[in-house]
DNA sequence: CGCAGTCATGACAGCGCAGTCATACACCGG
DNA sequence: CCGGTGTATGACTGCGCTGTCATGACTGCG
């Protein structure tokens, strides 16, 4: 009936299945499995042979536990499907996945209890070899990451080094593509620009905000009272309501593509047109932003390079523990240029 | 100098230590960690007390190992940053929580060689002990799941059963969503209702095409010719560019949002107003879709509902093996009117 | 008072791998 | 022909936990 002896039919075959099949020994079939060298071809063959045969696939706890290594990253996100989160979660993923690793995810919710602590903290429990913060935001008592954190950390968005304990790379900023917006702007002809901004407490926003006042401060521009928004089209609304109160207004700088949008429904509900009378530029190029009405000016951020540059320095810190950081080359700038943005009248 | 005894200072903790510490044995310590019963009150607070105290943390490799469960749920996504799959995967990873699972993310690219099966493959390497695969697509040669699959899988967004050997659980559909969305256009007037669809290798594209056909023949009728987009925003301007060559198309359903937002741009250009002269649906209310010019009407998804259901029968078949499948409900259709529908004039 | 039944705890084995060390053989140069 | 060096392999052990079974202590009841 069942072609396997001893244990159950059912179980999954071990190395020793694989090592008696191949009449080598356990140790061997690890060896074989790891690339390890000091193998002959021969071998090699015969237990590749018959780890096919058996349907092998090695048992990830028990490497784990006699290695001490998970081969896992675990990273921590804001659990949000804004385009620029997720994008990157994607990026982060893809990149995980071509070093070798697994990926394990945590969100926490704006709000939530734990926040990132509590979030790192279960990615500790779960065991991970590395850890990527994706997108941070201040919470309530400042950036405290577990004290037991023994593993690297991966900060992507925070411009400073993030308060941690341990091994710490950060990551990149978005301040210049902000700046590179603005001085579009300010090179159209305008006076100077409004600012659109999104939630302070998360790390980008402040980096696009002043990326925006480095570029005011540079032409030697006033910086108007920001505008806060909190990242959706209907804060983007909102602050467009306030905008148009002021008609010295001609140039916007939002901190995301879906204000922008908001925005700009706002400027058409008061007549004011765009680009002739405000221009408006975004910041992620969302997939819809050259669709809407007028199509969107905005930035392009590369966020497969940046996972990928990222989680390089990452598996670097894993696997050559107390050496230098390597250094992070900073993305490119790209600013998509469309029919939100014209000089002043 | 250290603290700790033995092993190197910096070791982490061990149950054995904790027990130690509290005077115990190391099986109390992993009675207490698993809430097994039989175990005094006091010694309950003294084990919990010496496990705080050194920072213990439980090895999950050796829990695995010893137990043969991971405690994890392996989540299949195709890799895009889309708003509908994106925020499936952000309601799977609270409702993965909400069990007490680890979450592992696998994406498997459009395109990709290994595909849906290459990934559910390399969760089965991790280790997991169910796996959900969100949104599938029709991979070339069918979806045909590994051989070896020996874990429950839930498949959120497939109509019929899912191809699979071993325990399939379906998901939602969107059938009826879509025909909500036609039949209002329909109710308001319109003789016949055009659809823009998604790439037909995605079973939620086939859906929506189903749902609107099933309303149109409901009505008695005849059913246009379908336009095929690849849900970009992109591909909606381009099947628009075809939709106002044609002085009859007076209304149309577009498979998501994003779609239906390049689809009004074409229509924009061509002179063509909605919703006077052209009615709009879109799927999904994304952020956004209340703010473009005009507000769009669309079809709101309960991810999060659609999750937390779907997981709920996953951690059923994971922990009641060869119990019947439970049963469940569908999710609320919820129809989001705004200015881009009106009636015919 | 004695025995069965509960409750509380510990001893011990073993989950399936990778690390360490020992061993066996082949080959090299002096 | 012998010791040294490199290659290929296996025996054994232990990673840190959970499962099983044994053992005591303490009930309750006839």
């Amino acid at each position: 009936m069942t072609p396997v002896a001893g244990r159950g039919a059912g179980a999954a075959p071990r190395s020793v299945d694989v090592a008696r099949l191949a009449g080598v020994s356990q140790k061997t079939v690890s060896r074989v499995m790891n690339d390890e060298p000091y193998v002959s071809e021969d071998v090699r063959r015969r237990v590749l042979a018959a780890a096919e045969e058996l349907g092998y696939r090695s048992n990830n706890a028990a490497r784990a536990l006699a290695s001490g290594r998970t081969r896992s990253i675990g990273v921590v996100t804001l659990g949000t499907a804004l385009y620029g989160p997720a994008s990157l979660l994607m990026g982060i993923e893809r990149a995980v996945r071509d070093t070798g690793y697994a990926l394990r995810v945590v969100n926490t919710m704006e709000g939530e209890s734990a926040g990132i602590a509590g979030a790192v903290d279960s990615l500790l429990d779960q065991g991970v070899d590395g850890i990527v913060i994706s997108e941070p935001i201040d919470e309530a008592g400042g950036a405290v990451l577990s004290a037991r954190l023994d593993v690297p950390v991966l900060v992507l968005g925070a411009p400073p080094p993030f308060a941690a304990p341990h091994v710490v790379t950060a990551g990149i900023v978005s301040h210049q593509m902000a700046r590179a917006a603005t001085e579009h702007l300010l090179e159209l002809g305008h006076t100077t620009v409004h600012h659109l901004a999104g939630p302070q407490r998360w790390y980008s926003a402040r980096d696009r905000l002043e990326g925006w006042s480095a570029a005011l401060a540079a032409h030697g521009r006033a910086e108007p009272a920001v505008v806060q928004g909190d990242w959706s089209a209907a804060s983007g609304y909102a602050g467009g309501r306030e905008l148009v109160a002021d008609p010295e207004v001609t140039a916007v700088f939002a901190a995301n593509d879906d204000m922008a949008i908001g925005l700009m429904r706002a400027l058409a509900e008061a007549g004011r047109r765009v680009p002739e009378d405000v221009s408006v530029v975004g910041f992620d190029d969302t997939p819809v932003a050259a669709y809407v009405t007028p199509p969107l000016t905005t930035v392009r951020q590369p966020f497969d390079a940046m996972a990928q540059d990222g989680l390089k320095l990452l598996v670097h810190a894993i696997e050559n523990p107390q050496s230098e950081p390597l250094p992070m080359a900073d993305p490119p700038v790209e600013l998509i240029v469309r029919a939100s943005t014209a000089a002043p009248r």
